[in-house]
RNA sequence: GGGGGGGUUCCCGAGUGGCCAAAGGGAACAGACUGUAAAUCUGUCGGCGAACGCCUUCGGAGGUUCGAAUCCUCCCCCCCCCA
């Protein structure tokens, strides 16, 4: 366990860095902490593959519990995922198949393993899947044994569960409250977990599993929530030109992982180094103190500690530096971060390949159609130079130190690398 | 089960037989400005096509019509009230 954390107890830290919102009994939870090793966790949802900026935020949860010498454990709700969740969601959450979600289980284990220590010691993280006791639990049975415990009314008045009334909410949904309460219940039962955080959005399912905790473990329990994250501008956490901003570098590259975090906006700068790096309060506050075009030092500070958390320093590196090649003016730099795919030599014999294929099959732009305006927009660019014809083709007459520079705006970039050039 | 109101392009939301690829707003993207930020202004915003245009889209399936998002039939889903 490492001691230089800067705080001296999780909750001073967790606040400081803005990630407390609401805790169901501060104090208590602060004397327990400061008494032992306490073991907390926190659910994520195995709807893909891959995890995405949005559950950073929950994820720098676990790992400061962990710092502080506390044991985290994350749960991926392979159960919860079969049934649906209402909470925040305006729509019935798409069911998934049994193996999609072992396959998605496998995904976001290795993603986590990039932040948490998992093992046997005690203060190592556990990864469970609430499908192992919640799959052959049956109906029959939960209601016998735990039905009595729930009150309709008490569900009715939550606040997930308010919202949902209008929209229309099933019976299934509706039970996604039980089971993470159950969830709840069975990790403190069975592994003495005593404390789960979330997003504010989850506030009504965990005091629902704090209840259920005392009621059937006789145990006192804790429940602490995230603030919900919007960036500046008012859009939800990790989305951008793409879509959503993933953790698996095969989704979003380390490049555009990267690019997200330069390209936050200034407002964001301060919170966000808090919640995502894990970088002490004293370099914290002096990036903070940046203002104006310095903003940008801030962020580069940023980008490379979040990258770098995720996918290494030396990736981390590497898109600083395309970054610089890129954007720092006077060109040139390494090229080695930046986006690009291959393509053989032959392809641009003769009158070679019109561009606005090109763009497309690169993956820059997602039709022709799009293609075609860009290029009206003065959009696109080959090897820098702004490109005014439609008609425009690629030729052995545009590579230059073996690739050609694609341009689309002034923020994607996709480097064609020629290869059978010999 | 009965009655009423709804399901429109990424989102919200107009549109009730041709002038609708479908108003308006938001989001998004691009250009200018700048600091790879914000704000602002301008433009774009289903697919194919140089273009005339063609194709796909208005919950689903049929039908009426020269012509349907708009009319009819059946089905699915949501909301409200009653049982």
């Amino acid at each position: 366990m490492r001691s230089e954390t800067g705080f001296t107890t999780f909750l001073d830290e967790m606040k400081w860095r803005g990630f407390f919102e609401q805790c169901s009994d501060e104090d208590a939870l602060y004397d327990l902490l400061s008494a032992e090793t306490v073991t907390g966790y926190i659910g994520f949802d195995p709807t893909a593959d891959s995890l995405h900026v949005g559950s950073l935020l929950p994820i720098m949860g676990l790992v400061h519990l962990q710092r502080h010498g506390h044991r985290p454990i994350a749960i991926v709700g392979g159960a919860t995922a079969m049934v649906g969740d209402p909470t925040g969601r305006t729509e019935l959450r798409r069911m998934l198949t049994l193996e999609k979600i072992e396959e998605n289980l496998l995904g976001i284990k290795g993603q986590l393993g990039h932040y948490l220590r998992f093992g046997d010691g005690l203060q190592d993280g556990l990864m469970l899947n609430n499908a192992d006791w919640l799959k052959d639990f049956g109906y029959l049975e939960f209601l016998r044994e735990f039905g009595h415990h729930f009150s309709v009314n008490q569900m009715l008045a939550r606040d997930s569960v308010k919202s949902r009334m209008e929209h229309g909410l099933s019976f299934i949904e509706f039970n996604y409250m039980l089971l993470q309460a159950f969830d709840f219940m069975v990790l403190n039962r069975d592994h003495g977990c005593k404390l789960q955080m979330g997003g504010s959005d989850q506030w009504g399912n965990i005091c629902s599993g704090i209840d259920l905790a005392r009621r059937v473990n006789r145990q006192e329990v804790f429940g602490l929530t995230f603030p919900l994250m919007m960036t500046a501008a008012g859009t939800k956490m990790g989305k951008s030109a793409g879509g959503a901003v993933w953790l698996a570098a095969e989704r979003t590259s380390v490049h555009d992982f990267y690019q997200y975090w330069i390209n936050v906006d200034d407002r964001d700068v301060a919170r966000f180094l808090r919640l995502y790096t894990l970088l002490p309060p004293e370099s914290i506050e002096k990036l903070e103190s940046l203002t104006g075009a310095d903003i940008r030092e801030a962020k580069r500070v940023l980008a490379h500690e979040v990258t770098a958390m995720l996918h290494g320093d030396a990736a981390a590196t590497e898109a600083a530096e395309a970054a610089q090649a890129l954007f720092g003016g006077g060109g040139g730099g390494d090229a080695e971060g930046i986006p690009g795919s291959e393509r053989p030599l032959a392809d641009f014999d003769g009158d070679g390949v019109t561009l606005i294929d090109t763009l497309v099959d690169s993956g820059l732009l997602g039709s022709k159609g799009e293609a075609r305006r860009m290029i009206r927009q003065k959009a696109v660019r080959i090897n820098g130079e702004v490109i005014v014809d439609e008609m425009r083709s690629l030729t052995a007459d545009d590579i230059s130190d073996g690739r050609i520079a694609l341009q689309v705006g002034k923020k994607r970039h996709h480097h064609l690398i020629i290869t059978g050039a010999g």
